[in-house]
RNA sequence: GUCUGCGUAGCUCAGUUGGAUAGAGCGACCGCCUCCUAAGCGGUAGGUCGGAGGUUCGAAUCCUCUCGUGGACGCCA
């Protein structure tokens, strides 16, 4: 049992016997203060007890103290302030963790299966072009997210929508053709909504070459030769991209497969019996301002063709139906006002929007020289994914797509990230690590040691406390899915180890007993930032 | 105008279902390698938590209003 649940346990049992009172003990708050004189752990339980018992908070907690059974591991407990318990433990309680640890290696921080099924829809982005900047923040964010929430024992899911249909497909074949025939000496102009981008004039060329002369009228027919050219062409290249910056899918879910299954008539059809729809203007309409929407929103166009949404209704209704209990997208800021409209279809369609989440990925700005550099994709002139891996690393680059909260802005400074210098946090990290390796290879002809009474060091102790962490720090951030949470505990854990680096001399050959328990203390911390690492898909280094 | 983020130290940002004297990194200043990697450590300076009310034992955190700022408001995706 962890410390604080045996904390809790005890706070409710003298809770039950001074007061009468049954506590959960999931509403008991136990926190790590942050100034050292409070003690290793405390509890406000007292403070939140005033209202219930009307009694003065100082007092409670008296009561709280007295009725409390004195269990093993706790050397000392104090009121203070308003109120506060504050616990301080013995120190071999803190020990356990290094044994724990050495025991499960790579395995440390695996949760049992929670029986909770989530699917993870990220990037999703459209085949016409290459994944940019944003695309990279929700890419590293959303598989670090599925990592994490497999750590903490979710059955995890990881889902990439393709939109291989509709509009932005037929401009795309619209410019590979234009290519083609440029690359036949045909003057063709690009239209307005067609990709400019350098890979897709030289792809158009490459088809000219390889089908000559066949595919030159932009007629229904050529064209859907272009758009599964092109597909498929851009296709393989976001893969490969994703693939060097260690993201991979277990679903790649086809928008065209879906609408030729049937699967968009039937969930209309649903929404239609359930009366949401009605015709206007010779659209049809979704009635989405009865479920909290500010306007309507049009389904069918004039044309007969659907809207963005029909599609994207049809996939979410067969996440629900593939029996998600947790079903997560990960969307750009711009697609905000999106949610409203994807949560009604749901609830329109009979089921739980309750079990939609939609996290928004706020904008990412490339910042170098303190300027701003403007992306358009339809330029073709933004900073690629692979671009990116290729300046910065991909340990850098995935490192600071999560080390800030999903809901900021994020300002990506390149040159810091360029940067093999302590200014840059990545390296920082990577440097403890590689630090403990290094310890580890030096002292092969130390045994380890299985038992630490000597670990009595206030590094030791601090450094022993950031290990009891992680535990916690996983539950919390799979349940928040706050991935940055798993990077300030990389930072933590790293300077902890730093600091006991300095001041506690491991390798020493007068004193092999404390030298063999110190190894095993650093052999825990490497195995605990390295499996923290690779939550974040970042490389564990064993030298620098 | 409506919706939605953000506003915390000079800069970039954390801040544990509301808790004690608001934290970290960078930058500035002062120290530490005859010693396991100085890509490190120790220390100093720096804040009316945008502003005003409210809720309560207690507010950076919750509510209302307000100011600044980014984004979205399409029969595009």
């Amino acid at each position: 049992m962890s410390i604080e649940m045996e904390l809790k346990e005890v706070l409710k049992e003298a809770v039950q016997k001074a007061f009468d009172i049954s506590l959960e003990t999931s509403s008991i708050v136990i926190e790590t203060p942050k100034n050292k004189s409070h003690g290793d752990y405390s509890s406000n339980v007292a403070m939140q007890l005033t209202r219930q018992l009307r009694q003065n908070p100082r007092v409670i907690a008296q009561a709280v103290m007295d009725a409390m059974r004195m269990d093993s591991m706790i050397e000392k407990v104090e009121m203070a302030g308003p109120g506060f318990l504050n616990f301080t433990l013995s120190k071999n309680r803190f020990t356990k963790v290094i044994s724990e640890i050495l025991e499960n290696k790579d395995q440390y921080g695996q949760q049992k299966p929670n029986g909770i099924r989530v699917d993870l829809e990220y990037v999703s982005a459209n085949p016409t072009g290459s994944l940019h900047l944003g695309h990279a923040r929700g890419a590293a964010w959303g598989d670090s997210c599925a990592r994490i929430m497999k750590k903490a024992g979710y059955d995890v899911t990881r889902e990439y929508y393709v939109n291989d249909a509709g509009n932005q497909i037929t401009n795309l074949a619209l410019s590979l053709n234009a290519r083609y025939r440029q690359a036949h000496g045909i003057e063709t102009e690009i239209g307005q909504d067609g990709y400019l981008g350098q890979d897709i004039k030289e792809e158009g060329y490459a088809l000219a070459k390889k089908y000559p002369q066949i595919y030159l009228e932009p007629n229904e027919k050529n064209l859907q030769f272009f758009r599964e050219k092109g597909i498929e062409f851009e296709l393989n290249k976001i893969k490969h991209d994703l693939d060097e910056f260690r993201v991979h899918f277990d679903v790649w879910t086809s928008e065209q497969k879906l609408r030729d299954s049937g699967a968009v008539e039937q969930a209309l059809q649903t929404m239609k019996e359930q009366g949401y729809l009605y015709e206007e203007d010779g659209a049809v309409w979704f009635k989405t301002t009865e479920l909290g929407d500010d306007k309507d929103r049009v389904l069918r166009k004039q044309d007969g063709s659907y809207t963005y949404l029909v599609p994207d209704i049809a996939n979410h209704k067969q996440k629900y139906e593939r029996g998600f209990d947790e079903i997560v997208n990960f969307f750009g800021a711009d697609h905000h006002g999106y949610i409203t409209r994807l949560k009604a279809s749901m609830t329109a369609l009979g089921k739980d929007a309750e079990k939609l989440h939609v996290d928004i990925i706020q904008m990412v700005r490339l910042v170098s020289n303190g300027e701003e550099m403007k992306m358009s994709k339809r330029l073709g002139n933004a900073t690629t994914i692979h671009e990116l891996c290729q300046s910065v690393g991909v340990d850098a680059a995935r490192y600071f797509f999560v080390s800030r909260a999903l809901d900021s802005h994020l300002d990506f400074d390149v040159e810091l990230a360029q940067k093999k210098t302590n200014d840059n946090p990545v390296y920082y990290a990577q440097y403890a690590h590689a630090r403990m390796c290094s310890i580890e290879k030096q002292a092969q002809d130390i045994p380890v040691a299985d038992s630490y009474e000597l670990l009595v060091d206030d590094k030791e102790i601090e450094l022993m406390k950031s290990l009891q962490e992680f535990n916690k720090v996983i539950i919390e951030s799979a349940r928040t899915r706050q991935v940055h949470k798993v990077c300030h505990y990389i930072q933590d854990l790293a300077t902890k180890f730093h600091s006991f680096y300095n001041s506690c001399k491991v390798i020493n050959k007068e004193n092999l007993e404390l030298s063999s328990q110190r190894l095993a203390l650093v052999k825990a911390t490497q195995i605990v930032l390295a499996n923290a690492l690779d939550l974040i898909g970042v490389t564990a280094v064993e030298s620098m």
